[in-house]
DNA sequence: CTAGGGTTAG
């Protein structure tokens, strides 16, 4: 073990409340407790032999709990036995009571009065500083023991034990666990649950083994229960059986918390058949079988290892042999129902919790709201949010992830800030949630403001915290963001890897996207099919077939290839880099489609000119009982507009609305003006667009510009282009297009007019830029460009082909030409 | 007197 930090140990169960603790994977941990808990004020009633001793303290609780009695010293100036006794029994009251201030203060003013000779209170008062949760103060009674001479009580000795790692310092623990001379069990048992409490599961399991070879003490139930928990967080099989086989031994495996811990020893080392076998065993004795928490156990070593109808079936079995579900029984199966998506049996459940004689408490609502939320009844889920009467941040966060997973990505944000004006405190599960949220909104502004939240609250350096924010900083197009998040994390694994090559891909940084693929494997960190769903589209936009082909292969190679999310991503890339055949190979080898397998084989049919094809594979569609979508009809309209099926592309937008109650968008209406303005019918597109529900967009007017320069309508032209610059003028391209027409029909002031104000206004035009890669090397072509070292010999060869061309019957339009030197200079 | 996990929520 290379560095072993101690972390925070067991707070107070009041206090656990209100600390939030990740996953294991998570190492953020912090106390959330204002500054005011363990505020001491200046001690009212310093002592001689106290202040010598550095202790001080005073009362900190103006109102005591009912029923516990003041202290008030009035003692003799002989100390008598019933003097002793009061103190303890005070000491021991405060201190059971949480109340750990006033039990020092007893001692305190006991040590004013009398000078120790026998002391039976200091167990107690060692746990009341263990209590005060300080390494500093506790050591100070470490002091006083030592002074008094009580380090050979081993209930002494035992007690400070437990007060160093309650205080979080091991090495103290371990230092004074070496000094003990007469262990006991407890002292043994309280390193080994010390260990294994702290996350140092090897340390635990090499203090049981010790235990075992020195003489003495024989390791004890509890020693075998903290042994077997410390196999689990390691998944440590082999000490797992042989600490089974101790206890079968030692004749321990007839107590029920041990064959629970088997159970779950068994489970979480992914050993399912020998938990059946424990809890077969458990089964046949009468009585044991009714135990309600070793089935509990047992469902969720099942759900734990994603067998969830065996947990199912046992949870029935339970129900038919008669044992009475818990309210633990009650979340695991809830918890079930979300990961099975089985609405009927978590409504069924719901129902049944009052039947089973249980009350609501705030983790079966949790459970309950979260199983509604997965299955997509988000107001089901709102519902119990909202007449609940035991919220907690828990369960804000549920309802937030519920609300952020269904789409309610506003109503999630909505929540949080209201969540936060309440007082509540940010923790990473919850801000997890709102980060995704930000980012299906683009929201950037919000993800910043969440982004300095994570930041003050100390977990913004989180592996999970760090790819969403990576991921969320990539969706809203702040790349430059992501980046430097991404690198200033500590830990990288393919979550964060995935944000930064999907943030790449999605805005268009394809280099930067491949560059990172590799880096990453470099790392060693192996991609998963997000990754290659992600490198996938940029081959597509690089029209990349030989890097498609590649990973292909990978993915063959390597058993994805049946992944629908892959196998949709492979059909779309084929199509997109020209190889629409291996894309329809593809696409009628697979064993399952859903909808985007359609839309994506449509849409590649459709770019490659296939509209008979196309419409064909629609009507297949259609009979293997898909629902067309949106998607599908862009995909369809655009195809018959590009291949001028004006009465085909009539029908089928009449179709979508008439059949399919599908309302046309935008870019429904953009395919229907560009299909009518490429056929030249300019005024039924301008009809179409003064007619639409909808805004028109500068794509939609520019469409019918276009139309207007193919078909040389100048007028009409005007027309789209007044509503087109009213929208946004800043478009250059929009600009020359408009100019083009005018020179078109030989308006030359025109043109020269809106080529000065063009530049007037610092414009430029990028010059178009083709290339093409050969054997790894890329070769790339500006027009007018002779830079090529075989620029000589690839002109010579478009001059033939030019001419073959001229031969079959093409008329090249040279007009636009023009414009040439104007672009070449700039 | 001291150690002391049976299972369970986002």
């Amino acid at each position: 073990m290379a560095s072993l930090t101690p972390p925070n140990l067991s707070l107070t169960s009041e206090l656990r409340q209100e600390q939030f603790c990740l996953t294991s994977k998570c190492k953020v941990c912090f106390n959330a407790l204002g500054p005011s808990h363990l505020n001491w004020k200046p001690s009212s009633l310093p002592t001689s032999t106290a202040s010598a001793l550095h202790i001080s303290c005073s009362q900190g609780y103006e109102v005591r709990p009912t029923g516990i009695p003041a202290f008030s010293m009035n003692l003799s100036d002989t100390v008598s036995d019933s003097d002793v006794s009061y103190v303890t029994n005070m000491i021991r009251e405060y201190t059971t009571n949480g109340l750990f201030e006033d039990a020092i203060v007893v001692y305190l003013e006991w040590l004013n009065y009398s000078v120790p000779t026998q002391l039976p209170f200091f167990p107690s008062l060692i746990k009341a500083f263990a209590g005060l949760l300080d390494l500093r103060t506790g050591r100070q009674i470490h002091g006083h023991v030592l002074k008094f001479g009580l380090f050979t009580d081993v209930y002494v000795a035992n007690s400070l034990l437990a007060l160093y790692w309650k205080c979080g310092s091991f090495e103290d623990a371990l230092q004074l666990f070496e000094n003990i001379l007469n262990r006991d069990s407890v002292s043994w048992n309280t390193m080994i649950s010390g260990f294994d409490q702290s996350m140092l599961p090897l340390q635990a399991l090499m203090m049981f083994r010790r235990m075992v070879q020195e003489l003495g003490v024989i390791p004890n139930r509890v020693s075998c229960l903290s042994a077997l928990s410390s196999c689990s967080s390691c998944g440590s099989l082999v000490h797992g059986k042989e600490i089974h086989a101790f206890v079968t031994k030692n004749g321990l495996d007839l107590d029920p918390s041990l064959v629970n811990e088997l159970i779950g020893m068994y489970t979480k080392c992914g050993h399912l058949r020998n938990a059946e076998q424990v809890f077969g065993i458990f089964l046949e004795r009468e009585s044991l079988s009714e135990n309600t928490v070793v089935w509990n156990a047992m469902i969720s070593g099942y759900v734990f290892n994603g067998c969830f109808l065996d947990a199912f079936t046992l949870f029935q079995k339970m129900l038919v042999l008669g044992v009475k579900p818990d309210s633990s029984t009650i979340v695991t199966v809830l918890v079930l129902c979300s990961h099975l998506l089985d609405i009927k049996v978590g409504r069924q459940i719901h129902g049944h919790i009052v039947r089973f004689g249980l009350k609501l408490d705030a983790r079966i609502e949790t459970a309950m709201l979260d199983m509604y939320c997965k299955c997509g009844e988000i107001q089901d889920g709102l519902n119990i949010f909202e007449r609940s009467s035991n919220v907690n941040f828990v369960m804000w966060g549920a309802m937030i992830a519920g609300c952020a997973q269904n789409g309610c990505s506003r109503k999630a944000l909505e929540l949080f800030s209201k969540f936060m004006v309440e007082g509540g405190l940010a923790d990473p599960i919850t801000v997890l949630a709102v980060l995704r949220a930000c980012s299906s909104l683009t929201l950037n502004l919000n993800g910043m403001e969440t982004h300095g939240l994570t930041i003050k609250m100390g977990f913004s350096s989180d592996v999970f915290i760090g790819a969403a924010l990576t991921d969320m900083y990539a969706k809203c197009g702040d790349i430059e963001s992501a980046q430097r998040i991404f690198r200033g994390l500590s830990e990288r694994d393919v979550i964060s890897w995935n944000a930064l090559v999907s943030g790449y891909a999605q805005n268009d940084y394809a280099d930067e996207a491949l560059k990172a693929f590799h880096e990453m494997q470099y790392e060693l960190v192996r991609p998963n099919t997000v990754t290659f769903a992600s490198i996938l589209s940029v081959c597509a936009r690089l029209s990349a077939l030989i890097l498609c082909k590649q990973i292909h292969c990978y993915l063959i190679r390597n058993r994805f290839e049946a992944n629908v999310l892959l196998s949709n991503s492979l059909i779309s890339a084929y199509s997109k880099c020209g190889n629409i055949k291996s894309a329809l190979i593809l696409f009628n080898g697979v064993s399952e489609r859903n909808e985007i397998s359609w839309n994506s084989m449509i849409s590649g049919l459709g770019m490659h000119g296939l509209v008979d094809d196309m419409l064909a594979l629609f009507d297949r569609m259609k009979a293997a009982e898909m629902k067309p979508d949106h998607v599908t009809f862009t995909a369809i309209l655009s195809a018959c507009g590009h291949a001028g099926r004006v009465d085909e592309g009539w029908r089928q937008f009449r179709s979508m609305v008439k059949d399919y109650n599908i309302k046309p968008e935008l870019e429904h209406y953009t395919c229907m003006v560009d299909l009518l303005g490429r056929a030249g019918h300019l005024d039924q597109a301008l009809n179409m667009i003064l007619g639409m529900p909808c805004q028109p967009d500068g794509q939609i007017w520019g469409s019918l510009l276009a139309s207007c320069k193919i078909h040389c309508n100048e007028e009409m032209a005007e027309r789209a282009a007044d509503y087109l610059f009213k929208l946004d003028s800043s478009r250059m391209g929009y600009q020359i297009l408009l100019s083009n027409i005018y020179e078109d029909s030989g308006k030359l002031d025109n043109v020269t007019m809106i080529r000065t104000a063009v530049k007037d206004m610092g414009f430029k035009k990028k010059p178009g830029c083709s290339w093409l890669e050969v054997d790894h090397n890329l070769h790339v072509f500006v027009a007018n460009d002779r830079s090529h070292y075989q620029s000589e010999q690839i002109y010579a060869t478009l001059e033939i082909l030019t001419e073959e061309i001229k031969g079959a019957g093409y008329i090249p339009q040279l007009y636009p030409v023009i414009i040439k030197h104007d672009e070449a200079s700039g």
